[in-house]
DNA sequence: TATATTCGCTAACAGTTGTTAGCCATGAGC
DNA sequence: GCTCATGGCTAACAACTGTTAGCGAATATA
């Protein structure tokens, strides 16, 4: 845990993506950010055009971590089974290391205004087909089941995109141990 | 497609549902609510007695279905891996039945007032329990693989609920199939 | 020391929020 | 035909929305 303290501007991010996170982009006014922050809502406007472009950042950022995240362990050249490992590895660890602003990113995307709304979708289904391409390459190589790709990629997504919810509501559980049994979950199955 | 001509009130029951789904509890105004039905926004308050009333009935109606569900499901006996199939076709046949109402209770619950949001929340994990219990009795009897079983009911419900994603932006896929997919993947494992 | 920038503040804006009061037309039951 | 409930409507409410203008103090730059 660092100890520096944080710029305004960095306390404002972090605010609203606790915020945002908890009751939703559009039921957070800016006075009830700002009055968790310890300004007023003007004051935010010194570090931040609007409200949407403080969305857009985190959205935005958290965006980019999954690209990144993507491409360094795609370059480790594995076995299908092996690599879509480290690609949902990769994934979870982008959560865990912004658990609050990926669950931002998840849902409360909607929010952002054109362009960047058509911006985000787009960069959204690049990476879904990135996904899907490392699983099909799998199955045309015969080590995967042959099967819909897009089921089997949202059953991925979205088993990953529960990590929040089992680091926040459970016993601790090391976060390569979430990444590493959902894994095993999806490629071997829950059958003994 | 039933062609009666619905009722004032289910009119604003499933517009409700629709905009709600689409862009947020918290983001849709009874004016424009109003506005989609064809009527004015006090003259919804003729059938509902607040917004959060409106959100209620969407939310514990589709609450009661899941759980009429599994009940109905739970009585066929049958071995651990038969069982869980069913209680997953059981549960994405709820979704499916209500497309748009089960994406509500699933992402706007949040906004529901005390003491029903209390209660809803005691109800979820209620449901939450009862399928961990049918995971762990497959795991003791030696059917499943011994597993944390939070992370495994995390992950089939995530992935039963993208069933509204799978249905909406997919190529036509029967919805028994999605069920029968998704539960042979995390039984059986995606790998050959 | 003078100047410019940063960053907080208060006051205020126009528009929107959920909701209530109260009026009027329709149609059912007596 | 009279009465009453139903279910629309308009007008209005106080509170709240995101945002801007503009002021003043502190800090950095020259």
């Amino acid at each position: 845990m660092s100890t520096t303290t944080l710029s305004t501007k960095d306390n404002i991010r972090h605010t609203a993506e606790k915020l945002f996170r908890e009751r939703g982009y559009a039921a957070i006014g800016m006075r009830e950010l700002a009055r968790e922050v310890g300004i007023e809502a003007p004051s935010i406007y010194n570090h931040y055009k609007s409200k949407d472009d403080l969305l857009r950042e985190i959205c935005f950022d958290i965006a980019e971590q999954f690209f990144k995240a993507f491409e360094i362990a795609e370059r480790i050249h594995e076995k299908p089974g092996k690599k879509i490992k480290q690609l949902m590895k990769a994934h979870v660890s982008v959560i865990a290391r912004n658990l609050e602003a990926s669950e931002v990113f998840f849902n409360e995307w909607m929010f952002l205004q054109e362009p960047h709304l058509s911006d985000f979708k787009k960069q959204r289904y690049e990476y879904e087909m990135k996904f899907r391409e490392a699983i099909e390459a799998g199955m045309k190589q015969g080590s995967f089941k042959k099967m819909n790709s897009k089921l089997v990629a949202f059953a991925i997504f979205s088993s990953l995109n529960a990590t929040y919810d089992l680091l926040k509501n459970n016993e601790p559980m090391a976060e390569e141990n979430i990444a590493e049994d959902i894994a095993n979950l999806l490629l071997k199955g829950l059958k003994e």
